[in-house]
DNA sequence: TTGCTCCTCACGTCACGTGAGGTGGC
DNA sequence: TTGCTCCTCACGTCACGTGAGGTGGC
């Protein structure tokens, strides 16, 4: 596709052209050894000696070559005609956009590497976290509600919708809010409290009154349930009145 | 840095994790080798069992990694305390807004790639060669000119300044486009042909005239030079009148 | 002789990919 | 029994980097 230049002109030593073209030395007797740039002569003392098309070819391997198309590829395009190689280079400038995008995107996540949530849970779950931050919950329980959602949202994704809605309605209850507090403090009380029997009577009335509104959410029951009481000797005793 | 999840919620399987954080299991263990996420319990067929820490360890692992910070130094950061961290995000934020940037430049030069000296020449150059296109030069001198130019700027970049202002101050001049160009069309004449020797009369003359008005430029001068002239026998005998 | 650039093997690196051969629960 | 997921080696890949050992002109 490029004519050859006409050969009478001064010429470059590997070194030189390296320079130049702002590539290693080693990376041009790469792209000989794969056959992408074409082994130029040799001198008296062996040494390779590149003309201007040497320039010009290296120059073009290097700007494709530099957003991460593969050498064979780059082989193919240069040795293919130029409309080819403008079709080619019209797909290689929708990827240098979407990796643009997408290194955007990676800005963005970085930002919330050090804030918690936000990079390991959907937004709405992230909301309820917060909500829960604003109504005094402890960090302990707020966490182990994180870990409950990031499970919930592992091994079961299709049902997250359903427990979000269940579970940001609860929240607009006083009522649930009230309650909800009061199962974070009882985390920390002695087990034979005897606060907690009465605390086990609110839940089940608050249960029942939501089964009649025909809600459906696995919310308290959800959180009481045998995997999470364990963490606290209070909340087991709690499970077992509720049993 | 991060508390421990409690231990007692269900735990996710290699495949679960990987499906889920976007990674592959291969990665995973990858990441297990070099120490980058902790191995994890097994269970009683010796698979590893993953809870909701190891899901926020690894989403950390992969935002740090896909922009391409090495797994070592991965592994450095997130040991690290949260400050440490803090800044070094701060650092590879500036480093991402690095490469977009170099990535746009790359859609430019991609642009480039089919035009073709804009990607290899200082513009000034290109600016030269675009001129003399204009002038109703063949691209066959322009092609031999263009590579002329790539050597000098490759071998005496220090040089080429002086000779591009040399060079437009040249092709202001009327008289030296009109020599200029009777000398592209001589390329192909016979070299016994009679008018060279009127031509080269006519280069003696606009050469003293431009000395005498203390120009220096190796303008015509270098493109005669012995390297040029043995694309064209009708310019070898050019020279030697000239000589 | 010393310093510099060039030469050709050839092994190393980084982040995994990809079988090879085998186990364990449904 | 078949299919699926998991397991541990261990070699392969891609684009060079990095010595190792040697040559040639100033």
């Amino acid at each position: 596709m490029a004519t050859r230049s006409v050969g009478v002109i001064p010429t470059l030593t590997i070194g030189q052209l390296a320079e130049y073209t702002g590539v290693t030395i080693r990376a041009v007797r790469h792209y000989h050894q794969l056959g992408v740039l074409a082994e130029p002569e040799r001198d008296a003392s062996g040494y390779r000696r590149y003309d201007a098309q040497a320039v010009i070819d290296l120059i073009r391997i290097k700007t494709l070559a530099a957003p991460g198309v593969p050498l064979v590829r780059v082989r193919e395009l240069l040795d293919a005609g130029s409309l080819e190689l403008r079709v080619s280079i019209a797909e290689l400038d929708r990827e240098l956009a979407r990796r643009i995008e997408e290194l955007t995107e990676q800005r963005r996540r970085m930002a919330d590497l050090t804030a918690d949530e936000r990079l390991y849970l959907p937004a709405e779950v992230v909301a309820i976290l917060d909500r829960e931050r604003e109504l005094g919950h402890s960090e302990r329980m707020i966490q182990i509600e994180r870990d409950v959602w990031i499970m919930a949202v592992a091994l079961t994704p299709s049902l997250v919708p359903e427990w979000v809605a269940g579970k940001q309605q609860a929240l607009d209850d006083p009522d649930f809010c009230r309650l909800y507090l009061a199962i974070d403090r009882a985390m920390e009380w002695d087990p034979r409290d005897p606060r907690l029997a009465d605390l086990a009577e609110d839940i089940r009335a608050w249960e029942s009154r939501r089964a009649s509104s025909g809600a459906t959410e696995p919310g308290l029951a959800g959180l009481m349930n045998s995997h999470v009481v364990g963490s606290s000797p209070a909340w087991q005793r709690l499970a077992r009145y509720l049993a």
